[in-house]
RNA sequence: UCCGCGUUAGCUCAAUGGUAGAGCAUGCGGCUGUUAACCGCAGGGCUGUAGGUUCGAGUCCUACACGCGGAGCCA
């Protein structure tokens, strides 16, 4: 047990003397008594510092803290309406671990271009804390969801000799002497070789995308989780992605209140995020855009402003289905109904937060199958296999993919991806 | 790759074509309950780079660089 205590816990030590650890976020003076806002990654807590209660040397080093000074300081534990958590410390000693140098980031606005150059400490800031805090609960709510319902985490691999599905260009390296890989866009056609070993497994790691996409929607790296559930056509599918939404939402808002507060998220839209989800089609879908008096082309994807002005025809997350196989990718299944139609579907965050989810049911014909290969101009070399899992004891399947930034960025409120993970990699920057 | 906007103090921003300014941060001083504390004083500038127009350019024009936002692509 070590020899200090987290601010979080202070509200079990009242009246007690106790040590805390932690960084100057702030402060104030006037005159006898200075006031010193610390943080330990745990909370915030103001730390008293009376002329008189302190040794002199003491009560100037305090006046001479700067921002980000890491301090150890002891005192006395009071229940405090006016300080920030609740709690301060009527503080006997502090002592200096480290006197900080200038600090870059004030207590001031900052522009975007400055912070994320400073990106290594704007993760202290009060914001990004909670950020982060999130982004591991929902990290954790992913991981519980699919492990209390008998899933297994099945790691792919990051680098690969072929492109997942064709269409994003790749990070390429030179692989030894077999020649070119690339790093992973996708564990999901190795997560289909899971399924069919495990009956249920789901990925969970960074994935690569290589495009030059420039807006708030994009990263170059990111986290996806990729469920694969052997015997699961589209409707099972549709329902294990509503069921874990709606598991991880409701978890973050039960356990993050203080957080979700610290970010000023509104958080009534995501209290209606219960099932069930309304279910278009793409037809559908269409139909409400023209209806909403928008243009559109059957046929054509979906772009950002169309996804949101479907979304917000519903008050939760909808859940769009069979889209023209045309727009999707190679493996998914076609409409048994309607030969034109992939069995795939993507699920539109409410809020303007467009898509967190696309799945699909795969595509578990032989023949099918390689004439898709055909048809996209893929090596087919590369994908034997994967069409070796169509060749021994096929079964339709299905799956989805998670962007996990995106998820974040919906339930925090964030207006941008970068701030969802820790150090985000973009197109014009890989640094810090 | 395309379209739009921007670049002035460490940071955030002002400044009709006519002497370069404020707040924060920093340093010094004041204040016994502050909440991005407050009050006083001080230091701090090749106005992104290179050209051009003009008696005179932070301001107008051209090119370039960098950044931000959006489109396409997608999670």
């Amino acid at each position: 047990m070590a020899n200090f205590v987290e601010i979080k816990r202070l509200s079990e030590h009242v009246g007690e003397e106790v040590t805390v650890k932690g960084w100057i976020y702030n402060k104030r003076s006037s005159g006898k008594i200075k006031f010193l806002i610390l943080r330990d990654g745990t909370g915030y807590l103001q730390c008293i510092v009376f002329k008189g209660n302190v040794s002199e040397e003491v009560f100037e080093l305090s006046g001479n803290l700067a921002q980000e000074s890491s301090v150890s300081v002891k005192g006395k534990v009071k229940a405090e309406p006016r300080a920030v958590g609740g709690y301060e410390l009527d503080c006997t000693d502090v002592e200096l671990i480290h006197q900080s140098q200038e600090y870059p980031i004030t207590p001031k606005e900052h522009g975007i271009e400055f912070l994320i150059d400073h990106r290594h400490l704007w993760i202290r800031s009060k914001k990004q804390v909670a950020i982060l805090k999130i982004r591991h609960r929902i990290i954790k709510a992913i991981r519980d969801f699919f492990d209390d319902r008998g899933f297994t985490l099945f790691d792919p691999p990051i680098i690969t000799p072929n492109a997942v599905e064709g269409t994003s260009t790749l990070f390429e390296t030179e692989y030894f002497d077999l020649g070119k890989a690339y790093l992973t866009q996708s564990g999901q056609l190795y997560a289909e070789a899971g399924a069919l070993a495990l009956g249920k497994v789901y990925t969970f790691g960074p994935t690569f995308r290589a495009e030059k996409s420039k807006t708030r929607r994009h990263l170059t790296e990111f986290w996806m989780v990729e469920p694969e559930v052997a015997f699961y056509d589209l409707n099972d599918d549709m329902d294990l992605a509503e069921e874990f939404i709606e598991y991880v939402v409701q978890t973050v808002l039960k356990d993050m209140k203080v957080e979700l507060e610290i970010l000023e998220r509104d958080t009534t839209s995501l209290e209606k995020v219960i099932r069930p989800f309304p279910r278009v089609s793409y037809t559908d879908a269409v139909e409400i855009l023209k209806k909403k008096g928008h243009e559109f082309e059957w046929g054509n994807d979906f772009g950002g402003a169309d996804e949101t002005i479907v979304s917000e025809e519903f008050d939760r997350p909808v859940l769009i289905h069979r889209y023209p196989a045309e727009v999707k990718a190679f493996y998914m299944k076609r409409d048994p109904e309607d030969s034109s139609l992939a069995l795939a579907v993507d699920m539109i965050a409410p809020e303007g937060y467009g898509e967190i989810i696309g799945g699909s049911q795969r595509e578990d014909d032989l023949d099918e199958l390689l004439k898709r290969i055909k048809e996209h101009n893929l090596p087919q070399e590369f994908f034997e296999w994967y069409l070796d899992l169509r060749r021994y004891g096929s079964v339709p399947h299905s799956g989805f993919g998670l962007g996990l930034e995106r998820t974040v960025s919906w339930i925090c409120g964030l207006d941008h991806l970068r701030e969802a993970i820790p150090f985000p990699r973009m197109i014009y920057r890989n640094t810090p």
